[in-house]
DNA sequence: ACCTCTAATGTTATACTATTACATATGTAA
DNA sequence: TTACATATGTAATAGTATAACATTAGAGGT
């Protein structure tokens, strides 16, 4: 899964540990832990928890990233526009999360809860499978 | 919202620190966080957080409780057998909980994800909305 | 260029959430 | 009763996240 250099360079006007962080989860492509992605960029000049919690705060908002509640991870979006609303199927026996992508869900999201008088503003939904290559084995 | 008697009594074959727990996320009806549970309960005779992450998780296992990944709490149940799937709205102004109810979901959610061919064991999902009344104010 | 304002940074300390490890006790079934 | 699984009690520690405060960097307006 490297794709490293696929994605579109529109990370500017990013700050440096914004960029940083984000180019990581980008190349990784998998979810990350705040305190993986401290370790790991050390060496690039982030020295506190805070640092790393703070550009993931903003790439969050900025829908760039998502945060998968159930694992306290983060990962890249796959989507566009989906700043406030993220729905994730993860594996229970390996873990391998994927995004779902917006189109499938936007009208049966709405079904799901036409019966209450709930505006929605945003949702987070999470789906364990048994992924394809987990069914196999 | 003082529904304290009106659950019924099927709490037999809890240990003490499970059915101490139970009966004070019934009585309570909102969420609440494992250490403001052992607070509440120290009178009750419980001195460590594992005593408590122990009890919740096995009232999660059997289904009598939900965690709510978001805000790291748990909320008695308000449906039957639905041990592993959970699915609520949270108020974002003033994060009132409620458990949407089984029958609303269960054909949507299907639908939600016929398009992938994945099967999926349980899910969690968190919706955030405008309760009523914050709507109004 | 200068002022101003907002957002981001750097750093330390601390709060909150959850689990490991180990010794002991309890309940149930053969 | 033995054996086994499950629950308990306790102490220590790991993992996740934020508060507080001083400083710096950028974007706009004049």
């Amino acid at each position: 899964m490297s794709s490293t250099h696929t994605h579109s360079k529109k990370n500017q006007s990013l700050t440096k540990n914004q960029r940083i962080v984000l180019d990581l989860l980008q190349n990784s492509g998998e979810p990350l832990k705040a305190y993986f992605i401290l370790d790991s960029l050390k060496k690039e000049g982030l020295n506190s928890p805070l640092q790393v919690y703070r550009a993931l705060d903003k790439l969050v908002e900025l829908g760039k990233i998502h945060k998968i509640e159930s694992i306290n991870s983060f990962i890249i979006c796959n989507n566009s526009n989906c700043a406030s609303n993220t729905a994730f199927t993860i594996c229970e026996r390996c873990g391998k999360v994927k995004e779902i992508k917006n189109k499938y869900l936007k009208d049966s999201v709405s079904d799901l809860v036409k019966d209450n008088q709930l505006e929605i503003t945003r949702y987070n939904l999470e789906f364990y499978v048994l992924c394809k290559s987990c069914k196999i084995n």
